[in-house]
DNA sequence: CGGTGGTTTGAGCCGATTCAAACCTTGTGG
DNA sequence: CCACAAGGTTTGAATCGGCTCAAACCACCG
């Protein structure tokens, strides 16, 4: 009934607080109880009413928002290990929905148990306050990318960025899985599907990426770090920094 | 020597956490030690060694980052009892510039002050902790501006965005003072000062909106509201998650 | 009175959108 | 093994929202 939580969720929450006993305990017991969702499913959705926090065990999920208009932004690309769902414990309901993109494991911790846990073993509540930071710094990077960057430099800079954190979280570097649709990667650029076709077509004509199904092939990543302005120093924290 | 901390910094943090006699000491700590800044000055700059958070005690500010091109992106606008610079703690330099919008006061916390702080007044962290969930609603709001929503939309929507904080935080409600020039606006919605301008001047023209200098007035707030698809829920926390 | 910082305006242009249709692939069932 | 969905990708032509750049304008301040 007790597992041993999965590489990538120990690694992520490592890159953040010492892990002991407690806190492997605690992460096992999030992860045993972990449901089970195919891909492309709803976890959940935006404007419900939820007072959890949920943890992404296993595989990939997108946050997002849908407009009136029927357009969607994508806010953010989960990957294994990752924590959702905070804004639940704060506001009660959903301000956003979120979606698998792979078939996914999902642990989820109720705001009962979040406050006692918290008081209990408080280097959990610093975990996620320091993850808070880090992700602060890619939302910014995205606010960036929407704000004054032209097409190409999105594309780019997202390609670049997933694969990166890719990387850092133990998946392979040079051919990074990549469960987006094209559909998605215009959802999380805000661009529309077909441009973003076209563009993905030519850089595939220069040799940059390669973007097969569900892969994701980086072929030149410093003209695409050209390009896009990439610098990956955001998605490292400074060692000393992190006592 | 030791200042009570003026309202705005108290009420801010009231919102999130209890504040007794300890919390108030050190609020008074950082208020008395805050340096004085200019109107359009920088507090600090993007990419600068940097090992402190700051509290802004006074006045508005601006979180932004300059591209290659030389164009801005603003990330966020501060209000006063607000903190930034929480990034220079995790990264140990900043990843964007702040700027001054009017004459401040801010007030600033070195990182091995910080550090001590957190164990012995868990309170202080938890309150960041709260203010990061929040704050990156906020966030989200403005990356579906950018990625989704036109023009006019945008601009309704930042203009709503900030008349409310401003009524949260105590600032008059249907008169907001309002220190963004237009280039600022542009430079939050991700559109050009030119273009900024036109809107403005047809919102004006059909009684939605009058951007004076220094002074916004919110002449129609719903039909802006129906414009920016703005709901003000993501502003407020409920009352009962924040135990 | 001239400066300075901010606003307004115009004409031409371009990046990205729209919408629809065709085209692949991959898995499913007959 | 073929046929047919279903989901995703590719392509085209017409259109438009927002950009560019430069110049004029305005109000406040010293």
């Amino acid at each position: 009934m007790l597992d041993t939580p999965p590489g990538a969720v120990t690694r992520r929450f490592s890159r953040f607080v010492p892990i002991g006993k407690p806190e492997l305990n605690l992460l096992g017991r999030l992860c045993s109880s972990a449901e089970r969702f195919e891909a492309r499913r709803t976890v959940i959705s935006e404007g419900r009413r939820c007072d959890c926090m949920y943890l992404l065990v296993e595989g990939w999920a997108a946050e997002f928002r849908i407009l009136p208009n029927g357009s969607r932004q994508v806010l953010r690309v989960r990957l294994p290990g990752e924590v959702f769902g905070l804004d639940c414990l704060a506001y009660g309901t959903a301000l956003n929905g979120v979606q698998t993109l792979t078939e996914c494991r999902v642990g989820c911790l109720s705001a009962r148990d979040y406050d006692l846990l918290r008081l209990e073993l408080p280097s959990f509540e610093r975990a996620l306050f320091l993850m808070l930071v880090f992700e602060r710094a890619i939302g910014h990077e995205w606010i960036v990318s929407l704000g004054r960057r032209p097409a190409w430099s999105r594309i780019s800079h997202l390609l670049l960025e997933i694969s990166e954190r890719c990387a850092i979280s133990g998946l392979s570097t040079d051919r990074t899985p990549f469960p987006l649709t094209q559909q998605d990667v215009a959802d999380c650029t805000g661009l529309t599907m077909g441009y973003v076709n076209r563009v993905l077509g030519a850089m595939r004509d220069r040799g940059l990426v390669l973007l097969g199904p569900r892969e994701l092939a980086v072929l030149d990543r410093d003209a695409l770090a050209r390009f896009a302005g990439f610098k990956p120093r955001y998605l490292h924290p400074a060692p000393e920094s992190l006592a």
